[in-house]
RNA sequence: GGAGAGAUGGCCGAGCGGUUUAAGGCGGCGGUCUUGAAAACCGUUGAGCGAAAGCUCCGGGGGUUCGAAUCCCUCUCUCUCCGCCA
């Protein structure tokens, strides 16, 4: 959410910031509601004023034992006036606050201009041999086709089971979910400063509402009948809540958290996308880091997040590139987001694995997040910032593709198999 | 599921219709004293809106009243006991 008065003081910028991001944004009613509720605010605190004064005075004739009705009279209509003028700032307040809350980020200046992915901006490559992914010697095979000769992902039974997009792994398949999951968190907790957290997979509105996926993208979420609560669709919207409506120590900052969730997401919209596979999935595990920053240090804490998220695929040997989102290809609550891209032989392309952002204090407001610097009297929002670290199904996908030999079984990378029983090789299961 | 008790400033805790502009304590900050520290003492210390005057905020919402932290209704959450349960 943005702030009111940068929105009412500095218009401009704010359209032009919109407009960046391929929006075009109309903030008169918006404006004239804030005219509106501002004076209808002054006029019921002047009223306000008088009331207090003269109830004071009421009470003291009464206590002396004197008559007040003339002055309860008219304090009895200036009572009516008061609540006359509270409901038009309550409306006015309600309708701007959903104005705000519909209302994207601002890109950081360092964001590139552009109006899809094809304008993001690569920042770097790297590989275990260099920066270019290494050239098997034979033709590669697609994840799905490893995965049933393996017989470690079942998406026929999955579907059976539930539906279409959902998986049921065995054997090697669920061990090496699981390792990753626990290979991520040892890192993230044990080298990189991490506290690790375990939070609730639904959540309420004013949760969702707080790190952007309400009020917009309902139909993004599932939502749980007979209740009022929703499934995560990333552990950041937990995670991010812990600290809502608070108000943080500075010497707590940089708070940093790890936790590892599945994820829910409806994918509307992206039928027939990546209808093979683990890559879209309704439900998926992730290892999400997430820091509370003082605003001056959250755009060196995003460097290294990215960092953070790196070290996994570096450490798994796997081949990435980094990409700058551009200004139309961010999502709603972002003022910067780095993605990270795993080579995939099979697709003969990168495909998205992490996406690290700084959210600067969108999500901070909108959670009514804070902090008291240090010598400060005032408190001032912090700055949220998240990455994945990482999707785990798209690791599963990354590792198999990148590490199948042409015999169709799949080497562990040496990292993983202290958490596989010493496991070197996912081979099809002995009957 | 049944019965009961609660929700007050960073924390604890008093207040139960009109000097509450929320007592007191802890913690924090500043000072005195000290070679330094501790202790002691003194002062200071909630959040939001507003240019200011001022106004609002005692879990959320609604009501009664000239006036509500205080009375009523309702919701949410917490705790205790009983029952059930992974």
């Amino acid at each position: 959410m943005l702030d009111l008065r940068l929105v009412r003081e500095r218009t401009e910028e704010v359209r032009a910031g919109i407009r960046r991001r391929g929006g075009e944004i109309d903030l008169g009613e918006f404006l004239a509601l804030d005219e509106k509720r501002r004076k209808a605010q002054q006029e019921a605190d002047d009223l306000r004023r008088k009331r207090n004064d003269v109830s004071e005075e009421i009470g003291r004739l009464k206590k002396a034992g004197r008559q007040a009705d003339v002055q309860v009279a008219e304090m009895r209509a200036v009572g009516d006036s008061i609540a006359a003028l509270e409901s038009v700032i309550r409306e006015a307040e309600d309708a701007q606050r959903n104005i705000l809350l519909t209302i994207p980020n601002l890109p950081h200046a360092s964001v590139p201009d552009g109006r899809d992915e094809t304008a993001n901006v690569e920042v770097k490559r790297w590989s275990p041999i260099g920066t270019e992914p290494p050239k098997l010697s034979f033709e590669p095979k697609p994840h799905w086709d490893l995965a049933e000769y393996l017989d470690i992902i079942d998406f026929d039974r999955a579907a059976k089971i539930t539906g279409a997009r959902f998986a049921l792994y065995k054997g090697m398949g669920a061990r090496l979910e699981r390792a990753l999951i626990n290979f991520m968190l040892d890192l993230h907790t044990t080298e990189h400063g991490y506290l690790e957290v375990l939070p609730p997979f639904m959540v309420n509105r004013a949760s969702m509402t707080a790190t952007g996926q309400l009020p917009k993208f309902e139909e993004e979420l599932f939502k749980v009948e007979n209740g009022t609560y929703f499934l995560i669709p990333t552990a950041e919207v937990p995670v991010t809540n812990i600290p809502r409506d608070e108000i943080l120590p500075d010497e707590d900052l940089t708070l940093k958290y790890t936790a590892y969730t599945p994820c829910f997401r409806r994918e509307a919209g992206s039928y027939g996308k990546d209808t093979r596979g683990l890559i879209r999935q309704h439900q998926f595990n992730k290892v999400e880091l997430v820091k509370f920053a003082r605003p001056q240090e959250s755009y060196q804490e995003l460097e290294a997040l990215l960092a953070d998220a790196e070290e996994v695929l570096k450490r798994l040997g796997l081949p990435y590139r980094v990409i700058t989102l551009c200004t139309g290809d961010m999502g709603f609550s972002a003022a910067k987001t780095y993605d990270i891209e795993v080579w995939l032989p099979a697709q003969d392309r990168y495909r998205e694995i992490s996406s690290c952002s700084n959210f600067e204090e969108f999500q901070a407001r909108r959670g009514n997040i804070r902090y008291k610097p240090k010598g400060s009297k005032k408190t001032e929002f912090v700055h949220t910032l998240n990455g994945s670290g990482l999707a785990v199904g798209r690791t599963v996908v990354a590792i198999l593709e990148n590490y199948q030999q042409p015999d169709g079984t799949v080497a562990i990378p040496e990292v993983l198999r202290q958490y596989m029983g010493g496991a070197e090789r996912i081979e099809p299961r002995k009957k």
